[in-house]
DNA sequence: TAGTCAGTTCGGAAATAATAGAACCAAACA
DNA sequence: TGTTTGGTTCTATTATTTCCGAACTGACTA
C-alpha cells in the first residue's frame, strides 16, 4: 500500500538520510561532512546545488564547504557544471562512484599483500602456524583482486 | 639467487615489516599499535609471546598493551594459550583472521545499501540523473555481496 | 575606482582518539 | 603474613582531526 507524502514530508525524510550518510561516512572514509554534502547531493530531488545553497542548507561554515567539496572533486567523487552568464558553480554527485570506492580498496590490498608477502619471504619455516596463516591470508586477497577485475569487467562503464 | 641471511638479519627485516603493519593498519580501521602487535604475532619466527614480550619488544606502556590486546582478542584476530604450572598467557594470531575481515565490511555494506534504499524510495524522479546513480551504486553493492557469500563458502574453514 | 560576488586560505579552537603513568588487584608463593 | 607476578583500570597527557571565523583574492560590475 503506497502512502501518499506531502513534498515537504519527502523532503523531511530526505534530510535525515543526509544525515545517517554523515554518520556512515566517519566509517568508510570521510568525514561527516563530506559525507552530509554527498548525502544532500544524492539523495534529495533537486539535482544541483551551489556553494552557497550547501552551506545554508547543512549549516556548515563557508571554509568548511570550500575544502570539503575539493576533497569531494579530488578523488572523483562530485563534480560540477556552470551555466552561461552565471558565475555560480552548480555540484552535483559524479555517476558511477563505485568504481573510484573499489579503486582504493584495491590499492589498500595491495599494500597489505606485499608486506604479507615480504613477511613470508622472511619466515624460517613455511610450516609454521603463523607462516600459514599468512599463505591463507595471501590466498583469500587474491581471490579478492580477481574478484574486483571481474567487477571493473561487468561494471565497465564508459568513461567521460 | 638465494642470498644467505643471518637470523639477526632476518629479524630486523621482520621488526621493519612490524613497524609497517602499524602504518598500515591505520587505514583499514585499527591503531598504530593495534598494527604492531598484529604484525609481531605475524611475521616474526617466534610464535608465541607474553605479555611482557609484547611490551619489551615494541617499547609500549603495559595498559596500551593490555587494552589492544583485548580489542584484538575481541574482534578475533589474536587468541591466548596457557601452559599448565605458567600463569603467563602466550598470545598468537588466530588462525584466518581474513573472515572476519570481511564480516565487518559486509556489515558497513549492508549499512550503507540501507540508506541507499530508503533515498531511492523517497525519489519523486527515478530517472533523475541523481535517482540513477543510487540504483547503479545497489546493483554493484548487490555485486559484491554475493562475491562475499562466495568467498565465504570458498574459504569456508572448520570454525574453532 | 569602488563594490559585490563566489569562493579560498590561514590560523586556531574544539572535539576526539591514542597512548602513557600510576595506582590497583587477584593469584601464587615464600 | 608480606611479596612477587601478571596483568587491569582509571585518570592524565599528547597528538590528530575536524571544523570555524575572519581576512583575503580575483573576476566581474556599477
Amino acid at each position: 500500500m503506497q502512502d501518499i507524502i506531502t513534498d515537504k514530508e519527502r523532503e523531511e525524510k530526505q534530510s535525515e538520510l543526509v544525515e545517517i550518510m554523515g554518520r556512515i561516512s566517519c566509517r568508510g572514509g570521510g568525514t561527516a561532512l563530506s559525507g552530509r554534502i554527498l548525502g544532500l547531493l544524492s539523495f534529495l530531488d533537486q539535482e544541483e546545488f551551489t556553494f552557497e545553497e550547501i552551506v545554508d542548507r547543512l549549516k556548515i561554515s563557508k571554509s568548511s564547504v570550500s575544502t570539503t567539496l575539493n576533497h569531494l572533486m579530488e578523488s572523483d567523487k562530485i563534480e560540477y557544471i556552470t551555466y552561461p552568464g552565471d558565475r555560480k558553480r552548480y555540484f552535483r554527485i559524479k555517476v558511477n562512484t563505485p568504481k573510484t570506492f573499489i579503486q582504493s580498496l584495491r590499492k589498500y590490498i595491495e599494500r597489505f599483500e606485499k608486506v604479507n608477502r615480504a613477511a613470508l619471504d622472511l619466515k624460517k619455516d613455511r610450516n609454521s602456524r603463523s607462516a600459514k596463516n599468512i599463505q591463507a591470508m595471501l590466498k583469500s586477497l587474491t581471490f579478492w583482486k580477481a574478484q574486483m577485475d571481474e567487477y571493473e569487467k561487468e561494471f565497465n562503464i564508459d568513461e567521460l
